[in-house]
DNA sequence: TCTTGTTACTATGATTTTCATAGCAAGATA
DNA sequence: TATCTTGCTATGAAAATCATAGTAACAAGA
């Protein structure tokens, strides 16, 4: 896809390609989203080389859905955070998270997260709308618990990378 | 990302983009929810290489996202249709497509298409619940109608391409 | 029958991207 | 002084992508 071709098209499902159309963009926001915001983390939980971590952080900063923030002068140090415009990508991992679930995942396997609606109390399934109260999801009403596998999984790619340097 | 991992993790999101994440893969499923069928305009609607849609399309048979129809025996000729999984896809599209129309587009571009909630007979906004109603959106419920501008950029591609061969 | 047209691809070689591996910089810690 | 930590950059090989051209199988008109 050329930047050019993107300019000029009314589609937004290809304006959104042009920044967000990639494995490890994807990957990185995530992560974001999950609560890493360390660039070995990002590294680690995606199982990407450096150059594409830090390619797809800048592009994303370019782009306007990361920041970097300082959080330690010297040596300097950044944290990644994601913008307003970087959190409102949110329903879009939610959609791929409940597709990826349903049709792309064995049953058997069982779920990565499950969440708890903060503002009924109950399970909130796979959305858009809650499971149980009917209501809109929103990432801030939004309980996030990790599967006891899921988080061994994570536990155990974070060992793996550390023991690799 | 290696097939092998993507097999291996519990994310929902990993397991999805092993299969739909890349630009001509979701440019396809855009064009086959649009109404495109043909390789041609497939071809001529993503602006991809031939090969490009080829090499996706025989990805997204493999992975049931799509099915070829016999629409023609001498010449054999196909075309091509969403499964039931494909469909299951819509959400996420329409979620890229909101996320697009708000935060990569400016405003004064105007949408590209806007959708009718046929149940409810109003506009529905970008989702993924009716403006008008509240009710969650099916893609069987929205009747979609293309800006006059977006139409004929789709028009101006197709000559483009018959033109060029 | 000969030529041109239609649809759906495949082939080719140059360019670009990605990958695995290694290395570096700027301090902190021992 | 040496080693550790964090966050990257550099390098060359491997793979993907691109533009361009061509092929296959038939239809339809001159």
């Amino acid at each position: 896809m050329k930047d050019n071709a993107a300019d000029q098209t009314l589609c937004p499902v290809a304006r959104s390609e042009a920044l967000v159309g990639d494995h490890w963009t994807v990957l990185v926001l995530r992560e974001l989203f999950m609560g890493s915001h360390h660039f070995e983390e990002l590294q680690a939980q995606t199982e990407a080389t450096p150059q594409m971590v830090a390619t797809r952080l800048k592009k994303l900063e370019a782009d306007g859905l990361v920041e970097r923030r300082v959080y330690n002068k010297r040596p300097l140090r950044h944290q990644y955070h994601l913008t307003e415009k970087g959190e409102a990508f949110y329903p879009v991992l939610l959609a791929l998270r409940a597709w990826g679930e349903t049709w792309v995942k064995s049953p058997k396997e069982g779920r990565a997260v499950n969440f708890t609606h903060r503002s009924c109390g109950n399970p909130a399934g796979l959305g858009p709308v809650c499971d149980s109260c009917g209501k809109p999801l929103r990432r801030a009403d939004l309980i996030a618990k990790q599967a006891a596998k899921y988080q061994r999984e994570r536990e155990a790619r974070w060992e793996t990378f550390k023991a690799s340097r």
